[in-house]
DNA sequence: AATCTATCCAACCGCCTGATG
DNA sequence: CCATCAGGCGGTTGGATAGAT
Protein backbone atom coordinates (compact mmCIF):
# COMPACT_ATOMS: atom_id res chain seq x y z
CA UNK A 1 0.00 0.00 0.00
CA UNK A 2 1.36 3.38 -0.74
CA UNK A 3 5.07 4.35 -1.03
CA UNK A 4 7.40 3.38 1.57
CA UNK A 5 7.41 6.19 4.57
CA UNK A 6 9.08 9.14 4.60
CA UNK A 7 12.28 10.27 6.35
CA UNK A 8 11.99 10.03 9.61
CA UNK A 9 11.40 13.48 11.19
CA UNK A 10 13.32 12.98 14.39
CA UNK A 11 17.13 13.49 13.98
CA UNK A 12 17.04 15.68 10.91
CA UNK A 13 18.68 18.94 11.67
CA UNK A 14 16.52 21.93 11.03
CA UNK A 15 17.71 25.82 10.96
CA UNK A 16 20.26 28.03 8.86
CA UNK A 17 22.58 25.47 6.69
CA UNK A 18 26.37 26.13 6.79
CA UNK A 19 28.82 26.37 4.11
CA UNK A 20 29.92 22.95 4.46
CA UNK A 21 26.45 21.74 4.18
CA UNK A 22 25.63 23.25 1.17
CA UNK A 23 28.85 22.45 -0.44
CA UNK A 24 27.64 18.88 0.40
CA UNK A 25 24.21 19.55 -1.63
CA UNK A 26 25.81 21.34 -4.53
CA UNK A 27 28.58 18.71 -5.44
CA UNK A 28 25.69 15.90 -4.94
CA UNK A 29 23.50 17.37 -7.22
CA UNK A 30 25.79 18.49 -9.57
CA UNK A 31 27.21 15.01 -9.92
CA UNK A 32 23.70 13.14 -9.39
CA UNK A 33 21.10 15.94 -10.29
CA UNK A 34 18.04 16.51 -8.14
CA UNK A 35 16.62 13.47 -8.70
CA UNK A 36 14.32 11.81 -5.58
CA UNK A 37 14.55 14.87 -2.79
CA UNK A 38 13.10 11.89 -0.73
CA UNK A 39 16.62 9.93 -0.41
CA UNK A 40 18.93 12.47 -1.48
CA UNK A 41 19.94 13.84 1.71
CA UNK A 42 20.69 10.24 2.89
CA UNK A 43 22.53 9.96 -0.07
CA UNK A 44 24.39 13.28 0.14
CA UNK A 45 25.23 12.92 3.79
CA UNK A 46 23.01 15.19 4.81
CA UNK A 47 21.20 15.45 7.99
CA UNK A 48 18.31 17.15 6.57
CA UNK A 49 14.62 16.40 5.12
CA UNK A 50 14.56 16.03 1.62
CA UNK A 51 11.88 18.91 1.39
CA UNK A 52 14.54 21.22 3.02
CA UNK A 53 17.31 19.69 0.79
CA UNK A 54 14.94 21.16 -2.41
CA UNK A 55 14.07 24.43 -0.86
CA UNK A 56 17.59 25.26 0.05
CA UNK A 57 18.55 24.06 -3.48
CA UNK A 58 16.02 25.94 -5.44
CA UNK A 59 15.65 29.23 -3.15
CA UNK A 60 19.66 29.33 -2.85
CA UNK A 61 21.73 27.00 -4.20
CA UNK A 62 20.58 26.83 -7.42
CA UNK A 63 23.13 28.29 -10.00
CA UNK A 64 20.45 30.55 -12.26
CA UNK A 65 19.43 32.25 -9.41
CA UNK A 66 19.66 36.51 -9.56
CA UNK A 67 20.80 38.20 -6.73
CA UNK A 68 19.96 41.81 -5.55
CA UNK A 69 18.18 44.27 -6.13
CA UNK A 70 14.98 44.07 -8.27
CA UNK A 71 14.71 46.08 -11.30
CA UNK A 72 12.24 48.68 -12.33
CA UNK A 73 11.35 46.26 -15.12
CA UNK A 74 10.84 43.18 -12.75
CA UNK A 75 9.04 45.25 -10.23
CA UNK A 76 6.30 46.52 -12.64
CA UNK A 77 6.48 42.88 -14.11
CA UNK A 78 5.30 41.58 -10.66
CA UNK A 79 2.90 44.39 -10.24
CA UNK A 80 1.41 43.47 -12.99
CA UNK A 81 1.41 39.71 -12.85
CA UNK A 82 0.20 39.92 -9.66
CA UNK A 83 -3.32 41.85 -10.43
CA UNK A 84 -3.68 39.40 -12.76
CA UNK A 85 -2.70 36.00 -10.79
CA UNK A 86 -2.77 37.00 -7.19
CA UNK A 87 -0.98 34.83 -4.59
CA UNK A 88 0.63 32.70 -6.96
CA UNK A 89 3.61 33.06 -6.57
CA UNK A 90 5.17 30.42 -8.80
CA UNK A 91 3.68 31.53 -11.71
CA UNK A 92 4.92 35.15 -11.20
CA UNK A 93 8.55 34.10 -10.64
CA UNK A 94 7.95 31.69 -13.98
CA UNK A 95 7.85 34.71 -15.58
CA UNK A 96 10.71 36.35 -13.92
CA UNK A 97 14.08 34.53 -14.81
CA UNK A 98 16.52 33.77 -12.07
CA UNK A 99 13.93 34.56 -9.48
CA UNK A 100 12.10 32.44 -7.00
CA UNK A 101 8.80 32.36 -5.50
CA UNK A 102 9.89 32.92 -2.68
CA UNK A 103 12.13 36.22 -3.35
CA UNK A 104 9.06 37.61 -4.99
CA UNK A 105 6.58 36.48 -1.81
CA UNK A 106 9.32 38.38 0.65
CA UNK A 107 9.61 41.65 -1.69
CA UNK A 108 6.04 42.02 -2.46
CA UNK A 109 5.32 41.59 1.06
CA UNK A 110 8.12 43.70 2.57
CA UNK A 111 8.20 46.47 -0.03
CA UNK A 112 6.02 46.13 -2.54
CA UNK A 113 2.50 45.61 -0.69
CA UNK A 114 3.21 48.43 2.10
CA UNK A 115 4.26 50.84 -0.69
CA UNK A 116 1.28 50.61 -2.72
CA UNK A 117 -1.27 50.61 0.62
CA UNK A 118 0.65 53.90 1.53
CA UNK A 119 -0.63 55.10 -1.54
CA UNK A 120 -4.28 54.05 -1.18
CA UNK A 121 -4.33 51.22 -3.57
CA UNK A 122 -5.81 47.93 -2.47
CA UNK A 123 -2.53 45.19 -2.78
CA UNK A 124 -5.45 42.82 -3.48
CA UNK A 125 -7.69 44.30 -5.87
CA UNK A 126 -5.18 46.56 -7.40
CA UNK A 127 -8.21 49.69 -7.22
CA UNK A 128 -8.09 53.03 -5.36
CA UNK A 129 -9.34 52.64 -2.18
CA UNK A 130 -9.27 56.36 0.10
CA UNK A 131 -9.50 54.52 3.12
CA UNK A 132 -6.09 53.44 2.36
CA UNK A 133 -4.28 56.26 1.44
CA UNK A 134 -2.32 58.21 3.46
CA UNK A 135 -4.08 60.34 5.38
CA UNK A 136 -1.66 63.39 5.44
CA UNK A 137 -1.94 63.92 1.25
CA UNK A 138 -5.78 63.77 1.67
CA UNK A 139 -5.91 66.38 4.56
CA UNK A 140 -3.97 68.72 2.16
CA UNK A 141 -6.79 68.17 -0.72
CA UNK A 142 -9.81 67.99 0.83
CA UNK A 143 -10.16 67.63 4.51
CA UNK A 144 -13.18 66.98 4.45
CA UNK A 145 -12.22 63.34 3.53
CA UNK A 146 -10.52 62.39 6.14
CA UNK A 147 -11.90 59.00 7.20
CA UNK A 148 -13.93 59.64 9.90
CA UNK A 149 -15.05 63.41 9.13
CA UNK A 150 -17.23 62.37 6.30
CA UNK A 151 -19.28 59.49 6.27
CA UNK A 152 -19.50 59.03 2.40
CA UNK A 153 -15.24 58.94 3.22
CA UNK A 154 -15.81 55.90 5.00
CA UNK A 155 -16.95 53.77 1.95
CA UNK A 156 -15.40 51.92 0.01
CA UNK A 157 -13.80 54.11 -2.91
CA UNK A 158 -12.72 52.73 -6.30
CA UNK A 159 -11.88 54.27 -9.38
CA UNK A 160 -12.41 52.47 -12.70
CA UNK A 161 -8.93 52.89 -13.53
CA UNK A 162 -7.23 49.43 -12.77
CA UNK A 163 -3.76 49.81 -11.27
CA UNK A 164 -1.95 47.37 -14.09
CA UNK A 165 -3.55 50.07 -16.91
CA UNK A 166 -1.02 52.75 -15.36
CA UNK A 167 1.89 50.52 -15.40
CA UNK A 168 2.31 48.33 -18.94
CA UNK A 169 5.35 50.01 -20.58
CA UNK A 170 5.29 50.94 -23.93
CA UNK A 171 0.97 51.75 -23.40
CA UNK A 172 0.14 55.49 -24.67
CA UNK A 173 -1.84 55.88 -21.99
CA UNK A 174 0.91 54.51 -19.17
CA UNK A 175 3.47 57.49 -21.12
CA UNK A 176 0.67 59.92 -21.44
CA UNK A 177 0.09 59.79 -17.60
CA UNK A 178 3.04 58.44 -15.61
CA UNK A 179 5.85 59.43 -17.64
CA UNK A 180 7.37 62.24 -15.95
CA UNK A 181 8.81 64.90 -18.51
CA UNK A 182 8.44 68.20 -16.03
CA UNK A 183 10.17 66.49 -13.29
CA UNK A 184 11.03 70.26 -11.08
CA UNK A 185 7.02 70.51 -11.68
CA UNK A 186 5.86 67.31 -10.43
CA UNK A 187 8.50 67.63 -7.63
CA UNK A 188 6.64 71.00 -6.70
CA UNK A 189 3.26 69.70 -7.14
CA UNK A 190 3.83 67.01 -4.58
CA UNK A 191 5.95 69.08 -2.11
CA UNK A 192 4.39 69.63 0.98
CA UNK A 193 2.46 66.91 1.15
CA UNK A 194 4.32 65.65 4.31
CA UNK A 195 4.49 62.02 3.11
CA UNK A 196 7.61 60.26 2.89
CA UNK A 197 6.32 58.11 -0.27
CA UNK A 198 4.94 61.46 -1.75
CA UNK A 199 7.75 64.19 -1.27
CA UNK A 200 10.17 61.62 -2.79
CA UNK A 201 7.99 60.18 -5.05
CA UNK A 202 10.83 59.21 -8.13
CA UNK A 203 13.73 58.24 -5.51
CA UNK A 204 13.35 54.40 -6.26
CA UNK A 205 13.10 53.96 -9.58
CA UNK A 206 14.94 57.68 -11.10
CA UNK A 207 18.41 55.86 -11.73
CA UNK A 208 15.89 52.98 -13.76
CA UNK A 209 13.94 54.10 -15.97
CA UNK A 210 12.18 57.64 -17.26
CA UNK A 211 8.98 56.73 -15.60
CA UNK A 212 8.09 58.23 -12.44
CA UNK A 213 6.17 56.75 -9.67
CA UNK A 214 4.47 54.27 -11.70
CA UNK A 215 2.79 52.69 -8.27
CA UNK A 216 1.88 56.11 -7.21
CA UNK A 217 -1.86 55.92 -8.91
CA UNK A 218 -4.00 58.21 -10.47
CA UNK A 219 -4.01 60.78 -7.32
CA UNK A 220 -0.27 61.47 -7.65
CA UNK A 221 1.30 60.27 -11.04
CA UNK A 222 2.54 62.42 -13.89
CA UNK A 223 3.06 65.85 -13.76
CA UNK A 224 -0.56 66.64 -13.29
CA UNK A 225 -2.46 65.24 -10.59
CA UNK A 226 -5.29 66.31 -11.03
CA UNK A 227 -7.33 63.41 -11.91
CA UNK A 228 -8.94 64.86 -15.52
CA UNK A 229 -7.70 61.45 -17.36
CA UNK A 230 -9.59 59.28 -14.78
CA UNK A 231 -13.48 58.64 -14.36
CA UNK A 232 -14.96 57.12 -11.60
CA UNK A 233 -16.77 53.84 -10.98
CA UNK A 234 -19.50 55.55 -9.15
CA UNK A 235 -21.03 59.18 -9.59
CA UNK A 236 -18.08 61.01 -6.90
CA UNK A 237 -17.89 64.02 -9.54
CA UNK A 238 -21.30 64.72 -9.67
CA UNK A 239 -21.83 65.13 -5.93
CA UNK A 240 -20.00 68.18 -4.30
CA UNK A 241 -20.00 66.21 -0.92
CA UNK A 242 -17.62 63.46 -2.46
CA UNK A 243 -15.54 65.39 -4.38
CA UNK A 244 -12.25 63.58 -4.62
CA UNK A 245 -8.77 64.31 -4.89
CA UNK A 246 -8.89 67.65 -6.43
CA UNK A 247 -5.49 69.04 -6.80
CA UNK A 248 -4.20 71.35 -3.89
C1' DA B 1 26.87 53.23 24.54
C1' DA B 2 22.71 50.94 25.47
C1' DT B 3 18.18 49.93 24.42
C1' DC B 4 14.21 49.76 21.62
C1' DT B 5 11.84 49.31 17.20
C1' DA B 6 11.38 48.31 12.41
C1' DT B 7 12.68 45.78 8.51
C1' DC B 8 14.40 42.02 5.87
C1' DC B 9 14.52 37.39 4.32
C1' DA B 10 15.84 32.41 4.88
C1' DA B 11 13.58 28.72 6.44
C1' DC B 12 9.81 26.21 8.34
C1' DC B 13 4.91 24.68 8.54
C1' DG B 14 0.77 22.95 6.91
C1' DC B 15 -2.10 22.12 3.17
C1' DC B 16 -3.13 20.59 -1.56
C1' DT B 17 -2.57 17.82 -5.70
C1' DG B 18 -1.16 14.21 -8.44
C1' DA B 19 1.35 9.88 -8.45
C1' DT B 20 2.05 5.40 -6.74
C1' DG B 21 1.29 0.73 -5.11
C1' DC C 1 -10.90 2.56 -5.51
C1' DC C 2 -8.20 3.80 -1.52
C1' DA C 3 -4.39 4.95 1.47
C1' DT C 4 -0.17 6.98 1.45
C1' DC C 5 3.48 9.60 -0.15
C1' DA C 6 6.52 13.23 -2.70
C1' DG C 7 6.65 17.44 -4.48
C1' DG C 8 5.06 21.94 -4.73
C1' DC C 9 2.94 25.99 -3.01
C1' DG C 10 1.49 29.97 -0.09
C1' DG C 11 1.44 31.69 4.64
C1' DT C 12 4.04 32.58 8.53
C1' DT C 13 7.85 32.82 11.76
C1' DG C 14 11.91 34.27 14.04
C1' DG C 15 16.80 35.49 13.94
C1' DA C 16 19.87 38.98 12.12
C1' DT C 17 20.61 43.53 11.08
C1' DA C 18 19.88 48.52 10.65
C1' DG C 19 18.13 52.62 12.23
C1' DA C 20 16.05 55.47 15.80
C1' DT C 21 15.82 57.11 20.43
Amino acid sequence: MGRTPCCEKNGLKKGPWTPDEDQKLIEYIHKNGCGNWRTLPKNAGLQRCGKSCRLRWTNYLRPDIKRGRFSFEEEDTIIQLHSILGNKWSAIAARLPGRTDNEIKNYWNTKIRKRLMRMGIDPVTHTFRLDLLDQSLIQMINPELIIGNNPQSQSFIQMQTPFRDLTIPGDNQAHQVVQYDDVENFRQNLAGFGSDVLSNPMEDYAPLSNYGYYGSGPSVVGPDPSLENFSFQSDLRQDPNKVLLEPP
